[in-house]
DNA sequence: ATTGGCAATGTTATCGATAACATTATTTTG
DNA sequence: CAAAATAATGTTATCGATAACATTGCCAAT
């Protein structure tokens, strides 16, 4: 039996099998393999089972290049994170973590960029974060499927916690607990997530009838410790510091104990976040803690969704958040 | 003049130019415009000129599936991060920039992937990182190139910070500025770069005919925290405490102020790392300041030279160290 | 002057998967 | 019951780039 070159190159090249090896041993065409992947209802049910099992006995994974190839496609989603990466969160590490994991399951990859080499290669689609108002105008011209990690009031398709419902729940726990003052411990910044966790300590107070104090700073915990160490003698026990995020809740906990304040009997912090300062911070902040790597999930799965579908807006997606129980609230009502 | 199917579909597909293209406008084969690229010294210059230029002027850019099915690679490098991914560095997110950014230049994308996912799709080479004594036997056993983040003393090729020199550095600074006394507060870890951590500190502390003291624990701020609170009592002033981390840094800091201590007039503090904790630390640490993202681009571009070019050993990369002034050391010998 | 050899370029086949078209088998319909 | 429609499968051409082989042209060596 003469060999073939083609035969022989196969079997040099690699251990992986092909459509054409699926196909030899299912006793079919490449075409009816590739059919019975891309388009099984147009297959005999004999024949898919034929097809599955050799596919299953040779181990058949699709070669991702051969496959971007002929669809023209890149098999590569960008990330961009548009925020100076020196002060990035490091949720965002759980967030790729999540994305990542969607887009495996596809045989996608992500590609982490930032502005600077943003536009360096091709891409199938991004996920973006760290938006701000400005960027929107030229998100809105890119030429790919776009999900935003993060709410916006721009129409852009995003996946993010409930923010609104984050400090909502978390002020009524403040409340339940018998704190008296709800003081807002907000960043300084106009965009739309600080406006919701804003919002949702606005609810909380108004159905309470109590009284609402806002404060806003950058978000550096030097400052919130700053502001609570100048303004020491106007907070009386049975305060709670409502913080939109855990550095600011971190600051203020370190300016009630430096003030001599004792938390939780009688000053309370929350915070916002629930990711890596919590290991820094003693006692623990009691925080609303959002599911980074699902969410990162939802995101690589709604802009695969988008991809393979052809599909223009796919809609949002929030995550309702849970309260993380620390030590700087307190367990029940004194 | 018949237009046919393949110039049709070539016109629809989309603008970007193909190698056909750049060898139609420069009057050559396909092939003459691939050897311009892959092996230029086989071209004559006047021909390469040609190519060149109308490289440049249809804006060339190679296309990586093709590429990628002949040479049967897959353009992806994993990224591979074994710590457990909720107790994780923030640095990482700098890291991985420099990786992506070595990698963007050769068109090559990086694949963020944990212990779980691993396995999952193919790759032609790996960067590691937060590898334990336990993961050197897998990773011995990967089929293609490797690069580790993290010194190690297996004989993989890696790239780390020069971490003995570093805390030399540093408890030399300490020394200089006139504290009398340097205790080592390290971590509670049997790895590679704890040691050397030490190491540097202890040549400093033998140079100085110093008397050595090293505690360990393991990386939580409160840890130090406590200890220093416990043993407020030994510590006289003029001590400085050189910890292995900027969390137990962090945790020393707030120990010594708690305890009333003066920093940096009586007591001392340095870290290690340099990134991200000392936006939530005051004053900010002196520390060890690491190039994370250069970091990552050695790796990226010490991966890329083996799998380009076969290489099996490449050689490991120690980066230099700078100490970053924060606030916790003196300015100047009392 | 003729030929062997090397250098510079072009042609063909190939990677693996898929769309478009061709063929065959099956069913529906008047 | 024959013709037409439909369904199920196979063939061919194609994506863009490259290795291997084929061709051409030029120079040196005999």
């Amino acid at each position: 039996m003469i060999m073939n070159t083609y035969e022989l190159l196969g079997e040099e090249r690699s251990l992986i099998a092909t459509l054409n090896d699926v196909a030899k041993l299912a006793n079919v065409s490449k075409m009816t393999v590739s059919r019975v992947i891309n388009h099984p209802d147009k297959v005999t049910n004999d024949l898919k089972q034929l097809v599955y099992q050799a596919m299953h006995e040779v181990d058949y994974h699709p070669n991702m290049a051969a496959k971007a190839l002929v669809n023209n496609s890149t098999q590569i989603i960008k990330f961009c994170v548009l925020e100076d990466i020196d002060t990035t969160e490091p949720y965002y590490m759980n967030l790729m973590i999540g994305i990542a994991r969607a887009l495996d399951a596809q045989q996608y990859s992500l590609q982490l960029v930032t502005r600077q080499n943003f536009d360096i290669g091709k891409c199938d689609g991004y996920v973006v974060t760290g938006m701000r108002k400005k960027d929107f105008d030229w998100i809105g011209n890119l030429k790919k499927p776009v999900v935003i990690f993060g709410e916006n009031r721009f129409g852009f398709d995003y996946v993010d916690t409930n923010n609104k419902a984050g400090t909502f729940m978390i002020s009524e726990l403040a409340v339940k607990r018998g704190y008296k003052r709800l003081i807002f411990i907000g960043m300084d910044s106009h965009e739309s997530f600080e406006y919701s966790r804003e919002a949702g300590y606005l609810q909380l107070i108004q159905e309470n009838q109590m009284v609402s104090e806002i404060h806003r700073f950058d978000n550096h915990s030097h400052l919130s410790q700053q502001f609570i160490i100048e303004n020491w003698d106007d907070f009386g026990p049975d305060t709670c510091f409502i913080c939109a995020s855990d550095r600011l809740a971190l600051g203020a906990e370190r300016g009630i104990e430096s003030c001599g304040g004792l938390i939780p009997v009688d000053y309370g912090v929350t915070g916002f976040d629930g990711v890596f300062l919590n290991q820094v911070a003693f006692p623990r902040i009691t925080t609303v803690k959002q599911s980074i790597v699902e969410m990162g999930m939802a995101c690589g799965e709604k802009l695969l969704n988008k991809i393979v579908n052809h599909i223009d807006k796919d809609g949002s997606l929030m995550f309702e958040p849970k309260i993380s129980m620390g030590g700087t609230v307190r367990d029940s009502s004194k």
